[in-house]
DNA sequence: TGGGAAACATTGGGATAGCATGGGCAATGA
DNA sequence: TCATTGCCCATGCTATCCCAATGTTTCCCA
């Protein structure tokens, strides 16, 4: 696999942590073996985004140029970097979840992992499942075609 | 981590001292252990910007050719070194912050740092949260997604 | 086809190290 | 001499790391 697919669930226990499902954290893998992302609260949606840290540099890679006096620079900065979180896993696969990013997906003792190609979310479980029944519900009205797809 | 992330927020003491966030002095140790920086009123905003020393050179660099001499230069120069500090941190990691610099920033007991990246900004937390609240409102209406944001 | 065994993934808890903070002491300058 | 600044040591707390156990799935073999 080399992309972030299919939902799983895991526990948050006690301390705030939950291991990765697994599939994942072989994607997350680097090459010293570390297993590193960025975590940040989506702005359109109440779950957490995880990024890996090679994507979340690919990001802001446009935002490190060195120019004082850009405003709309110094605003992307802000919302890039003022909320997300570094995380690594422990030796388990494990991340901890800062409060503030729980807070803002409202997780519970569950968390659903939502696979998403380059990236995942992190969800309550519930909201998880509305969520991806009221996607399900706007493709098929509006029937979009994938680029470069088939028909 | 290689860049300034996430929002930190600390106390300073009587003397007017705030340890560096841990994860912030991790990115500022020099090759010789030494933790320095630059710190300097940012002129757009209430708050205390923080440069690595290495970043602070790099942006100082193209002031610094001997065959420049426009008043453009001269004012740049100014507006960079005239009010910048140096600071170096304690064997605790805390830096003492300028009165001035308290003074520009409306700091209290309680400050905020605030992760952009390639630098880190400092501020009276309420002041902090209204900023990143503001931003985050900006960029919802100028730009709906990150530049290649999105999976 | 069924059973058994082994590997893996997720979870739990305890110990350790590091961080933020406070206070005291010495050096410096007024 | 006094006030102020900077340095160093000490402490409580928190987050991190490490070790251990359980349940599940997969694979292999009879």
């Amino acid at each position: 696999m080399s992309q972030f697919m299919g939902t799983h669930q895991n526990q948050l226990d006690g301390k705030g942590r939950v291991s990765i499902p697994a599939p994942f954290r072989a994607l997350l893998k680097a090459a010293d073996g570390s297993v590193r992302l960025v975590l940040r609260p989506s702005h359109k949606r109440p779950c957490i985004e995880a990024w890996p840290l090679p994507a979340f540099e690919a990001l802001s890679a446009p935002l490190q140029r060195l120019d004082l006096f850009s405003e709309e620079q110094d605003d992307l900065a802000v919302a890039l970097f003022a909320d997300a979180f570094p995380a690594e896993a422990d030796k388990e696969g494990r991340v901890v979840l800062p409060e503030r990013l729980k807070l803002h997906a409202g997780l519970g003792s569950l968390v659903t992992f939502l696979g998403l190609g380059r990236t995942f979310e992190i969800w309550e479980p519930g909201a998880a499942e509305r969520h991806v029944a009221s996607v399900r519900a706007r493709i098929a009205e509006r029937r979009p075609t994938l680029p470069g797809g088939g028909a």
